[in-house]
DNA sequence: GTCTATACTAGGATAGAC
DNA sequence: GTCTATCCTAGTATAGAC
């Protein structure tokens, strides 16, 4: 599995609707394939234009400056998740051990559905400007304050075995982050295999008990 | 604990004897701290070395270009994983529960103990070109399968549930790496505690026997 | 909105004195 | 080994025509 690309991935897909139309969502597209494969510092104005087919100098009419760019795929891969987990919440019925769960079948597929944005989310939002990372910042804070509550909530409930929420919480989202490093085409798992399998490591973690992670 | 650096912490320290003596070793230290922060292509030959306190000509003396340093820190900190887990592998007494707890305790160990050269070994690779990346990834492939093949012969030895050890593998590696970006001196654990506690984690992603676990 | 042309800065790397 | 000075390329961004 090791390999020196920062992701298996090979196309830069944006979720639905979430992209501009026209000149300005190709620019977006090949930002991220730029940034995801190059990083941003690594990326030039003139790669942007040259893989969006417009003369760099367009890329002005429609985004400040590169680092608009970069804020703009950032902020949408935050929002991306953050509404994935809340919807993926609202819907488990059950206790906390299906609620578990749903979050990080949401949490694992996002990131194996897209893991482009995802990556370019979580590994270029250190070259933003305090102020442009803000809003994404805000919006994983909440992400994961949606986990640890459950975990706390579970433990508190006798559910779940774990005695450290922190911990468990950071191995829970540390594992499937990595998945948008690792999941392409090249790999023999559908993103649904893989956020099943993820979610019963979570229970495990979280010390669920082993009827639970069957039923859920 | 959401953060928009890339990591959480402050010294950059190199293993010891890993970092050559006078200067090149400043230099090493420099860049393993800027390029931590700032990535590679985001890092100026000049800022390396006003951060070594040396003027940025004189780094060519000691290392052929700004990838070269690059590559020996990432090599540096492949190395030093892969020896610490070939070590701990050889070390554990025990069944495959032991030897799995002893990998990803020196895993989590080097991440938190290392953090910004895990970083730095880890996301910056993809700077480098595939020739200067071929000895580091040499060694990540080795490292990746004395942890498959401990998760292999568990399970074929009915000591592990756990039906699919490539998932299991990744999820292991998965939330190991990510130490390196969250754990600091502000983290109100040590290493250890930390290392123990992802131990667990691993062995219930693998299925391990619950009296395994406790007994590792 | 899109292009050509261009201003201006910063970056990697080398030459040559000490 | 280290410095100063410099070459040259590549980078971000803007001006102004169409």
């Amino acid at each position: 599995m090791p390999e020196r690309a920062r992701s298996a991935a090979v196309t830069a897909e944006l979720p639905e609707q979430a992209a501009p139309p026209g000149t300005a969502g190709r620019i977006l597209h090949a930002g991220l394939e730029l940034f995801a494969e190059k990083g941003f510092s690594g990326t030039s104005i003139r790669d942007i234009g040259a893989r969006a087919g417009i003369n760099s100098a367009t890329l002005y009419s429609h985004y400040r400056s590169k680092e608009h760019v970069l804020a703009a795929l950032v902020l949408l891969g935050h929002q991306e998740l953050h509404v994935r987990l809340q919807r993926a919440l609202v819907r488990a019925q059950g206790g906390p051990g299906s609620q578990l769960a749903a979050l990080v079948r949401a949490h694992v597929l996002a990131h194996a559905e897209y893991p482009l944005l995802a990556l370019v989310a979580n590994a270029e939002m250190h070259a933003l400007g305090s102020d442009a990372a803000a809003p994404a910042l805000a919006l994983r804070e909440q992400s994961w304050q949606l986990l640890l509550v459950v975990l706390d909530e579970g433990i508190r409930a006798g559910e779940f075995t774990a005695t450290d929420p922190l911990l468990a919480a950071a191995a829970i989202v540390g594992m499937g982050r990595q998945v948008a490093h690792w999941y392409g085409p090249r790999q023999p798992y559908t993103p649904e295999q893989i956020a099943d399998t993820f979610s019963g490591y979570a229970l495990a973690i979280a010390g669920a008990a082993q009827h639970d992670r069957e039923t859920t």
